[in-house]
DNA sequence: ATAGGGTTAG
């Protein structure tokens, strides 16, 4: 059977919107082929061969039609995302696309710090009922991470349904906003409210708390008594949780406490990686002790990783606190060549040494150095000539 | 279908 159709009568918005970029020619489209039977017939008609079916065949078309479907979703979640219009691309797009679309739609606008797209998207997956638990824990970090922990709290304040507000990966993204925005309280005030509600906490609920206990006072104590609880809930220690840890001892100068964690991670069969290498320098940095940091980076090196820039730079904050200022300025040499002295850090680190022993000529001539070599200075303001002057 | 956790300065 064949039938011929004009395309730009029948179908016009065929013929004026480009195909989606991710139809490729002759993918899964019908039998389309030109007309040659009319020769009367404008060059936009064409004949549709349609077969007809045998059981084999219909099978297949089951199968195209499947791969047609995941094919406009899949093109849908594109112009989605690329819209400069979400509102109308939802309306057009909207009604094909499945949850796990949109939360992926969710992530996108998310990783590209497209706030106002991504409370957008996630109102209309309310308002369609068209979210899952997916859909909360993704929105609710990335509330955490554009500085609207409020929101967050509101947004999960209003889940209703008791089984979802327990949920461990919505309580711990919850937890995390909180954390993340220095609200470690009220946070550990929710998971207790979380836990009556009926939440089995897990060892990343632990972690996110433990974070927490890195940038506030008393934070060590607060970690032993988390620490206590999880193993008191049969969790086992593992590798992030240690990571967190000594990053706790470190910025509590701790250093006894972050050593006897790293030799207790790996009596416990888990290999340090950078984090906690750097994490155990940092710990040596607050007493200088250069001798314990160089046997550690050469521990390092020995077991196969290659310092990077954190660890360089935490080395030579070593260096700094324990007076070895010569040392100091050859590694601040080495992290230049390597490429790790772009931004301002290094070079702060080694002034703020020489300022705090008196040493002011030779903390003006690493400020002269840094100035010639156009150091970027990342979020905090620009340094300004006369006021560090000022300061000396 | 499938989310949530760790490192460097003043």
């Amino acid at each position: 059977m064949e039938i011929s159709v004009n395309l730009s009568t029948r179908f016009p918005h065929i013929l004026s919107s480009p195909l989606p970029s991710s139809f490729s020619a002759g993918s899964s489209l019908p039998a389309l082929r030109p007309s040659h039977n009319s020769a009367t017939a404008a060059k936009t008609t064409i004949t549709i061969v349609v077969k007809e079916q045998t059981p084999a065949t219909a099978l297949i078309s089951r199968r195209n039609h499947k791969s047609n479907s995941y094919l406009s979703r899949k093109s849908a979640v594109l112009q989605v995302q690329q819209s400069s219009d979400l509102a109308s691309s939802l309306q057009r797009f909207g009604g094909i696309l499945k949850v796990q679309d949109l939360n992926a739609i969710l992530r996108h606008f998310g990783e590209q710090n497209r706030w106002p797209d991504l409370s957008q998207l996630f109102n209309w997956m309310q308002q369609h009922g068209k979210t899952s638990v997916s859909s909360y824990s993704s929105y609710i970090k990335f509330l955490g991470k554009s500085l609207k922990p409020l929101k967050a709290l509101e947004i999960y304040n209003n889940i209703t349904d008791e089984s979802t507000k327990t949920n461990v990966f919505i309580c711990n993204s919850v937890l995390s906003c909180l954390v993340r925005n220095g609200k470690l309280d009220s946070g550990i005030k929710l998971f207790d409210k979380m836990k009556q509600n009926g939440l089995t906490p897990d060892a990343v609920t632990y972690n996110t708390l433990l974070t927490g206990c890195i940038k506030v006072k008393r934070g060590y104590s607060k970690a032993l008594e988390l620490v206590q609880e999880l193993k008191h809930n049969g969790l086992q220690m593992d590798s992030v949780m240690y990571g967190i840890l000594l990053a706790v001892c470190a910025a509590n100068s701790l250093h006894e406490g972050a050593e006897s964690y790293f030799n207790c991670m790996k009596d416990e069969g888990h290999s340090p990686n950078p984090f906690h290498y750097s994490s155990l320098l940092n710990a040596y940095s607050s007493v200088g002790n250069y001798e314990k940091a160089d046997e550690l980076v050469q521990e390092m090196k020995s077991s196969g990783l290659v310092p990077n820039k954190v660890i360089l730079t935490t080395l030579l904050k070593v260096y700094v606190r324990g007076g070895l200022f010569d040392k100091s300025r050859e590694l601040l040499a080495e992290l230049d060549t390597l490429g790790y002295a772009e931004d301002e850090m290094p070079y702060c680190l080694l002034m703020d040494g020489l300022a705090k022993a008196g040493r002011l000529d030779e903390a003006k001539a690493v400020f002269s150095e840094l100035k010639e070599k156009s150091v970027k200075s990342g979020k905090s303001p620009p340094l300004d000539d006369d006021l560090f002057l000022q300061d000396l």
